[in-house]
DNA sequence: GTAATAGTTCGAATATTTTCGAACCAATGA
DNA sequence: TCATTGGTTCGAAAATATTCGAACTATTAC
């Protein structure tokens, strides 16, 4: 108990983040619509879904790492489960109006 | 000599493209190139080159297809090549604002 | 401490993409 | 006509991505 766990999860700082990278892995529908549930607000992993809530969780947390390495989601511990969060403002720095246009789109 | 040749290559309509097929196709970083050099004017698909010139024309066929098929670029016979532009007022009223933040990522 | 919850990670199987050469086709030019 | 240019398409091989179960870790509750 000398130290609290650290974050073992990498992210990349946002001048590292990749425009193929970010379309990459906001190509993908199911990716795309995990991303949507955290337009309005953060959410604990546990509370955001696939589509089809059936698959295992270890396909829902390789979606997440994509997601996670490709810098669009942050990815925090918090109590016994995770934090996850949009990278709404790194994202609009590099990449201007990119994630709303994506998020708007029908 | 009744018919001139038509078009043979399939397009999707307007109403077909698709998000994550588009994000898809401009997630690669040699197709992102390709249609960068279709950015301000239609070109000549012998004037336009991937990244790698020395790649084979079957491999820049390939990425011309995927382009096209994403409903991202249109491929028409002209001559005896082939003329390639970007499908901009399509995607402009399909996903606002996406084509242009992504032509304008660093 | 033990059990339950909420994940991550690994490895293997599968599915999807990419690459490339060969074959083919249409238009132009000699 | 025949050769050249500028492509497309096919099929197979190689590279990548995805899926899933099993094993593992950390936190909370009891």
């Amino acid at each position: 108990m000398e130290k609290s766990a650290p974050d073992p999860l990498e992210h990349p700082r946002e001048d590292e983040i990749d425009l193929s990278k970010v379309l990459f892995a906001l190509s993908d529908p199911a990716r795309l619509e995990l991303v949507r549930q955290l337009r309005d607000a953060p959410l604990e992993a546990a509370r955001c879904h696939l589509q089809d809530p059936s698959l295992p969780k270890s396909t829902k947390s390789h979606q997440m790492k994509v997601l996670r390495e490709a810098g669009v989601i942050r990815n925090e511990p918090k109590g016994r489960g995770r934090l996850l969060s949009l990278r709404r403002e790194e994202l609009n720095r590099r990449f201007p109006g990119l994630l709303d246009a994506i998020l708007d789109a029908s």
